[in-house]
DNA sequence: CTTCGATGGGCCGGTTCGGA
DNA sequence: TCCGAACCGGCCCATCGAAG
């Protein structure tokens, strides 16, 4: 027996929950479903007090919603004293772990103590943990949640604008904890997708991005100083650069490899006054569509969020930066 | 009909809180 | 600081439904 008078050992299927510091009392309960289930009058004798007072406990939990009564009661086939077999209430650990806290007795004092012995270990446990193992197993249960998420969302009832976004989200999170993790990991897998190369037309960049200039001017978000050359580098150079070839062999093979070198070097090099991680998230976009990418598929926020990480990225990260574009606008 | 488990009413004692 | 109302947690007991 510990400190505070706990003991918990398998017997059977049954375990012995706990024993008081002055072993009055001794629990066998059943085992199901990876949970302990107790009957009121097993609670009684845990926590020393009358059944009523558990019973009038147990519906206030459930009165105000604490717990849901169809999630936390089992019934079980029980042999009474009088040799008979009664359908008996029994209340999961959650239930029993409620009671406790608002029973005022020794016993519940003592239960109280060893329940927050546990739970603190499990904090402590819980901050010690592994933090690859940690993001890994989040991703799993992502995923888990996913897959029951998407088989809802698929019930004819939920297929409205609000299921059909909200998939839509959880999807696109799902990828991106991905692929984020891999990133937090520093070992995202090469793409090596290899395309052919269309040379994209810089002129009807340009005029989008003058169109694009003009009704952010008139929404007043931006002024004439938005997308203004800083230097003698234009558009071209920089479009130019992600088309280079080496020997006859591109440079930059794929479409995802060459569009996030754009919006790097758009956002990242200055070369506008103003805007700079505006004006490289439009060119971006527009270098995708002209390369025949759906674009819907990037959300604004991934946008925004790309933009950001670029902006404030150390020139040294350049190439993890690009692998993590590359990836989350994968085909 | 008897026994058992669950529930609720009535009552009591202790605590909390607001007003004088 | 005192007092009374309100609230809470507890016990006792009656009642009801289930089981045999």
């Amino acid at each position: 027996m510990n400190e505070i008078g706990m003991q918990k050992m398998i017997k059977n299927t049954n375990i012995t929950l706990f024993t008081s510091t002055d072993g009055d009392v001794s629990l066998n309960v059943p085992l199901d479903k990876e949970t302990v289930w107790l009957s009121l009058k097993q609670m009684s004798d845990l926590f020393g007090r009358d059944k009523s007072v558990i019973s009038r406990h147990i519906k206030k939990i459930f009165d105000s919603d604490e717990l849901f009564k169809k999630e936390v009661v089992a019934y079980f086939a029980t042999t009474a004293a009088d040799g008979k077999q009664y359908q008996v209430e029994y209340f999961n650990i959650d239930v029993v772990l409620s009671v406790g806290y608002r029973v005022n007795s020794k016993r519940g004092s003592e239960f109280r103590r060893w329940s927050n012995s546990i739970l603190k270990q499990y904090i402590l446990d819980g901050f010690t943990l592994n933090h690859k193992l940690l993001a890994k197993t989040g991703l799993q249960t992502l995923n888990q949640s996913l897959a029951l998420v998407k088989s809802i969302l698929s019930d004819a009832a939920y297929k409205n604008d609000f299921g059909i976004n909200a998939l839509s989200i959880i999807e696109s999170y799902a990828k991106s904890w991905s692929t984020l993790l891999s990133f937090d990991e520093n070992k995202l897998a090469a793409i090596e997708t290899v395309d052919h190369i269309t040379a994209v037309d810089s002129q009807k960049i340009k005029s989008d991005m003058a169109h694009f200039k003009d009704e952010l001017v008139k929404k007043g978000e931006a002024t004439d100083l938005f997308g203004k050359l800083r230097s003698d580098v234009d558009i071209d150079s920089v479009l130019d650069s992600v088309h280079q070839t080496f020997d006859e062999v591109p440079l930059y093979s794929s479409l995802e490899e060459r569009a996030a070198h754009v919006l790097y070097f758009f956002v990242k090099n200055h070369i506008f006054f103003d805007g700079n991680k505006r004006i490289g998230s439009f060119i971006f976009l527009i270098y995708l569509s002209l390369c025949s990418y759906d674009v819907t598929k990037i959300s604004n926020e991934t946008l925004v969020a790309l933009a950001l990480l670029v902006a404030r990225s150390h020139p040294s990260e350049k190439e993890t930066i690009i692998q993590l574009i590359m990836h989350l606008i994968k085909r």
